[in-house]
RNA sequence: GGCCCGUUGGUCAAGCGGUUAAGACACGGCCCUUUCACGGCUGUAACAUGGGUUCGAUUCCCGUACGGGUCACCA
C-alpha cells in the first residue's frame, strides 16, 4: 500500500509537516526543576469538586517549582458542550485560588481569549495542527481510515450494552468484535477513493501495534510502579468530523505545549497504554504522569461511589450558596492531598496553604471519602481566625445573595454587627460557632429585633414563679453601666433570694440542699433574652443589645408567663 | 467477564521488616465553666483474608475476598 499516496487521498489540504509545527513551538525556556502543567476540563458544565482537587494539584506542582500552569479547554464533543461553561469554569476556579499563568483565560468583558505563546488553548481551534500530525501517521502506516459507521459499531458493540448476557457469552461476543473490527484493517486504495467519492463518513484509527499479553512497566508518580499491558484497540484519533478524540489530543497538546507533568483521575489509567502508543509513534517524550485517587462517596448500600454530579458537595457552586470560605475548601483539599498538611498547619497557623510545602509523594493512592464534619471543623477554625470586621464583611456578602432579610439586619448598623462578631474573638481560644455563613442566622438572629422570636415555654424542669421572680428582680436592679462582675453579683443575689445556690461548689458538693443554682438564674434570663437555652456569654449580649431591648424582651417575658 | 488500581479505627490517614501501630475529625467521659462555644485531660476503636519468604511481618511475594475504575466517533 501507498501511504504516501493514502496520506494524500485523506488529507490533500494539509501542506504542513510535523516539523513545521514544531517550529512554532519551542521548547519552554524554564529554570531548571520548573513544571509546567495544566488544567483540562471540556466545557460541559459546572466544577466538580473531583475537578478541583487535580487542579489544586496541578497549580502547586508548577507554581511551587517556579513553572507554569495553564488552561485548556477540551471542546473537542461538541454535542455535550455547554453554552458559557468554560467562563463559569475560569471564575469558579480563580474563586478557589487556581490561577493561570497561560492558556484560555478571560479577558475584561468575560469572554474566553487566548493567553500565551503555545496557543490556541482550545481545542477546537486546532484542528489544523491535528490533522497535520494525523497526515503524518497515515504516511508512516501507523493509522489507517475506517469506514465502519456508528450504528454498525453499537451492533457489535452490544456486549456493552445488555447486562443479562451471560459471561460466558461476553468474552464469545468481544472476541468477535474484535475479528470483526481486525477485518477492517484490510482494504485496497480502490475501496478508500469510492467511499470517499461516495461521500461516506471516514474515521482516523490507529494501528495499535501491541501485544496484550505483553506488559509495560511504567512509574507513575503517585501510583508508582504500574504494569499495564500493551495496547492492541485501534482506536480513534480522528472522528468523522475531523476533531480529535480526547487521546490524539492529548498527544499533541501536551507535547506542542510542553506539559511536564499530566496529572488526571485515575479513571484514565486504563486508557494510559494508548497514550504510550500514541506518544511513541508521533516520537513525542512521553510526559510524567500523575493519576490521583478519586474522591468518593456512600451510597444508599454504604458502598464507596465516585462522587459524581448530582451529589451534594459535587458542584462547587454548592459551597457558596451555603456560605464556605473558599479557603476554608482549599485548605480542606489540601488535607486530603498531602495528610501532613494539618501539622504543618498548626505550626504556622499564620501562613496561607499556598505556603505549605505540597509533596507529590505524600498523595493517597486510595481514593478518600468526602467528609463534611471534617471540612466543618477546617471552616470553623478559618472563620475562628478572621476578625470581627472580615466576618461582617463576608458574611454580609452571602447573605447578600443567599438570605436577603438577613443582610438587611446585619448591614442596618454595621459597627452594631461588629459587636456581636466580636465576642469570643480575637484572643488566643477564639469561639468556634460559625462553620458556615448560613451558621450566622442560627447564632445571632436573636441580637435584630425583626429575627428574635420569644421562646414560649421553659423547659419543665423550671418552675414559673422562679422564673418570674427571677425576671422581675433582675429588671429591678439591671444596670446596663454594670461591669462584668457587678452584673453577675446581682444575678447570684437573686439565686440567693429563690434558695438557688450562688456558689457552683457549694452546690455541687450538696445539691439537695439548694432548689437549684446560679446557672438555672441565668438560664431565665438567658432565655427571656435570646430566645434560646445556649448562646454566647450573658454578659457580652446584654451590653451589645443596650438597656431598652434587654428590659423589653424581660418585660415581654413577664407578660407572657 | 477481561484488564487495571486499591484495602491500617466510623472518616482522613502516619508507618517503608522489630513501634506500647502516630495524629486529626467524629463519638464517649472528666476538668474548666452561669448555658453554649473555646481550651485541657482522657476513653472506645484498626493493619480484609489464607499461604509463603524471614529469627521476626501491618510493612516483601503469591492466591482469595471485598471495593473502585475501565472496556465509545465522551472526556
Amino acid at each position: 500500500m501507498d501511504y504516501n499516496y493514502l496520506a494524500e487521498l485523506l488529507f490533500p489540504q494539509i501542506k504542513e509537516l510535523p516539523e513545521d509545527i514544531e517550529a512554532k513551538y519551542p521548547p519552554r525556556q524554564l529554570p531548571e526543576g520548573a513544571k509546567v502543567t495544566r488544567f483540562a476540563p471540556s466545557p460541559t458544565g459546572f466544577v466538580h469538586f473531583g475537578g478541583l482537587f487535580p487542579s489544586t494539584v496541578g497549580e502547586r506542582l508548577a507554581h511551587q517549582s517556579g513553572g507554569v500552569f495553564y488552561l485548556r479547554i477540551e471542546d473537542t464533543d461538541a454535542k455535550r458542550e455547554v453554552e458559557g461553561a468554560a467562563e463559569g469554569l475560569i471564575k469558579t476556579l480563580a474563586k478557589y485560588g487556581i490561577s493561570f499563568d497561560e492558556g484560555a483565560i478571560l479577558d475584561e468583558n468575560g469572554k474566553i481569549c487566548d493567553c500565551g505563546a503555545y496557543g490556541p488553548y482550545k481545542q477546537s481551534l486546532r484542528g489544523h495542527i491535528y490533522q497535520v500530525y494525523a497526515k503524518q501517521l497515515v504516511r508512516e502506516g501507523k493509522a489507517y481510515p475506517c469506514f465502519t459507521t456508528e450504528e454498525e459499531l453499537d451492533e457489535l458493540q452490544s456486549v456493552n450494552k445488555k447486562e443479562e448476557i451471560k459471561n460466558t457469552d461476553w468474552l464469545a461476543e468481544a472476541e468477535a468484535k474484535r475479528a470483526e473490527m481486525l477485518a477492517r484493517r484490510e482494504f485496497t486504495i480502490e475501496d478508500v477513493e469510492e467511499h470517499l467519492k461516495a461521500g461516506h463518513p471516514i474515521v482516523l484509527r490507529i494501528l495499535a501495534n501491541g501485544d496484550p499479553e505483553k506488559k509495560i512497566k511504567f512509574t507513575d508518580l503517585v501510583k508508582g510502579t504500574l504494569e499495564i499491558p500493551e495496547n492492541d484497540e485501534d482506536f480513534v484519533l480522528l472522528k468523522s468530523d475531523g476533531i480529535p478524540t480526547y487521546h490524539f489530543a492529548h498527544a499533541v497538546d501536551d507535547h506542542l505545549m510542553g506539559t511536564t507533568h499530566v496529572i488526571r483521575g485515575e479513571e484514565w489509567l486504563p486508557s494510559l497504554a494508548k497514550h504510550i502508543q500514541l506518544f511513541s509513534n508521533l516520537g513525542f517524550k512521553l510526559p510524567k504522569y500523575m493519576h490521583i485517587a478519586q474522591i468518593m462517596r456512600i451510597d444508599e448500600n454504604g458502598n464507596k461511589k465516585k462522587l459524581s454530579k448530582r451529589d451534594m458537595g459535587a458542584n462547587m457552586d454548592d459551597y457558596t450558596s451555603m456560605g464556605y470560605c473558599p479557603e476554608a475548601v482549599c485548605e480542606y483539599v489540601m488535607t486530603l492531598l498531602n495528610s501532613n498538611y494539618e501539622e504543618w498547619h498548626m505550626q504556622n497557623a499564620d501562613k496561607p496553604y499556598t505556603s505549605f510545602p505540597f509533596n507529590i509523594k505524600k498523595m493517597s493512592t486510595s481514593g478518600c471519602l468526602f467528609d463534611f464534619a471534617k471540612l466543618n471543623d477546617v471552616s470553623k477554625n478559618v472563620i475562628s481566625r478572621m476578625t470581627a470586621d472580615k466576618v461582617y464583611e463576608l458574611s454580609s456578602e452571602w447573605a447578600k445573595e443567599f438570605d436577603k432579610e438577613l443582610y438587611e439586619q446585619l448591614t442596618a448598623n454595621p459597627d452594631y454587627t461588629k459587636s456581636i462578631f466580636a465576642i469570643g474573638r480575637g484572643g488566643k481560644k477564639p469561639r468556634k460557632d460559625l462553620a458556615v455563613w448560613k451558621d450566622v442566622r442560627g447564632y445571632a438572629d436573636f441580637f435584630f429585633d425583626k429575627l428574635f422570636e420569644i421562646k414560649d415555654s421553659y423547659p419543665e424542669r423550671f418552675d414559673k414563679k422562679d422564673i418570674k421572680t427571677t425576671l422581675v428582680e433582675f429588671l429591678k436592679t439591671f444596670d446596663i453601666a454594670d461591669d462584668s462582675n457587678a452584673w453577675f453579683e446581682k444575678i447570684k443575689d437573686i439565686a440567693d433570694m429563690l434558695g438557688f445556690a450562688s456558689d457552683m461548689k457549694a452546690y455541687r458538693e450538696n445539691p439537695e440542699a439548694f432548689r437549684g443554682n446560679v446557672s438555672d438564674i441565668s438560664m431565665f434570663i438567658r432565655i427571656a433574652i435570646t430566645g434560646k437555652e445556649n448562646s454566647p456569654d450573658m454578659y457580652s449580649v446584654m451590653q451589645i443589645l443596650g438597656y431598652d431591648r434587654v428590659a423589653s424582651r424581660i418585660n415581654q417575658m413577664i407578660d407572657s408567663l
